[in-house]
DNA sequence: AACTTAATGCATCATTGTTGCATTATCATT
DNA sequence: AATGATAATGCAACAATGATGCATTAAGTT
C-alpha cells in the first residue's frame, strides 16, 4: 500500500491524486486501526481544516474510506477493505473498540451474525463491540 | 407513564424532580421512538440550551435515558426500559433506523445475537440496523 | 504549453459541547 | 409553613466541528 497504490486508487474513483490526499491515505494506512478525527487533524496540519473536511467527505463518498465508529463526538475513520466500492458499500463487519488502549479495529466476522426483525426490511447492519483487545488482555 | 411516575423515578435515582426534567421525560415518552436531539431542543425552548445539555447528561448517567443512535452528527435519545438501571446499563437490544420515515426504534431481540471475537474480552455489543420498518413497507 | 476543471485556502456562519459562576428552585428538616 | 442545604438553572463565554461561497491554485488532458 504505497503512494502509487493510492494514486491509482484515487484515479480509478475519478478523484485527482493530490499530495494531501495521498499523504492522508498513507497516514491512515500506517495507523493500522481506525483513526480518530483529532489525530488525523493533528497529523495533517499543512492542510486547511475545511479541505480536510471536504477530503474526508469525498473519500467517503467514493468508498475509499468509511466512518468506522462515532462515540462521544469523536469520529473514527478507516480505509475501506476490498469489500467496499463506490456502488456497493456494505459494512457487515464488526467494529471493535478496546477500552484499554482506545483503539478501534475493523474485525472480520468469523461467524455469520444473523439479525432478523420480522416484518422489517433490513438493509444494513453495523455492530459495535466494546471490550478489551487481545494485546491488552495479555498485559 | 405519567408525570408522577417520572417524579418518583427521578427521586429513586437521587435527582430532583424539576419541571423541566418531568416535561422532558413526558415528551420523550410520548414520542414513542428514539428522539433526535434537534427535536428535543425545538420542543424544549423554555429550557436553556446548557440546562438541556446537562439534563441529558445526568439522566443518561443515572440510567433513565440513553443515547440510542448517533449518525450524521445527530444524536437520538430514548427512555430506558426496565432492563436499564444505574449500576448495570446494558443495551444488547437492537436500534433500528427506518430510512423511509426516519424513526429510530429500540427493538427487542427475538433471537440471541451471538458475537464472538476469539482472544478479545467482550463487554458491550450495540447493533445498529438500517432498513425500512413494518409500517413503511406496507405503504 | 495551454486549457479545463477539480481541489484548495480563506472567510464566515451555525450547531453542539463544555465550563464557571451567580441566582433560583427543590426538598428535607424543623 | 418557614428555613436552610444543596442541586438545578440561566447566562456568559469559549472550543470544536460542520457547512457553504468565492477567489486562487494545482492536477490532468489536449
Amino acid at each position: 500500500m504505497d503512494a502509487q497504490y493510492f494514486k491509482d486508487l484515487l484515479h480509478s474513483r475519478k478523484l485527482k491524486a493530490t499530495g494531501h490526499r495521498i499523504n492522508l491515505l498513507v497516514l491512515m494506512d500506517q495507523y493500522k486501526s481506525a483513526m480518530p478525527y483529532s489525530s488525523i487533524q493533528e497529523a495533517m496540519t499543512s492542510m486547511d481544516r475545511v479541505t480536510l473536511y471536504r477530503t474526508l467527505e469525498s473519500l467517503k463518498e467514493k468508498g475509499i474510506i468509511h466512518k468506522a465508529f462515532q462515540e462521544n463526538n469523536e469520529s473514527y475513520y478507516a480505509i475501506c477493505g476490498a469489500e467496499c466500492d463506490t456502488h456497493d458499500h456494505h459494512h457487515d463487519h464488526i467494529h471493535f473498540k478496546c477500552t484499554s488502549c482506545e483503539t478501534v479495529t475493523c474485525q472480520t466476522t468469523t461467524q455469520k451474525v444473523q439479525v432478523t426483525l420480522p416484518g422489517n426490511e433490513i438493509h444494513k447492519v453495523s455492530i459495535h463491540v466494546e471490550g478489551v483487545c487481545q494485546t491488552c488482555v495479555a498485559n
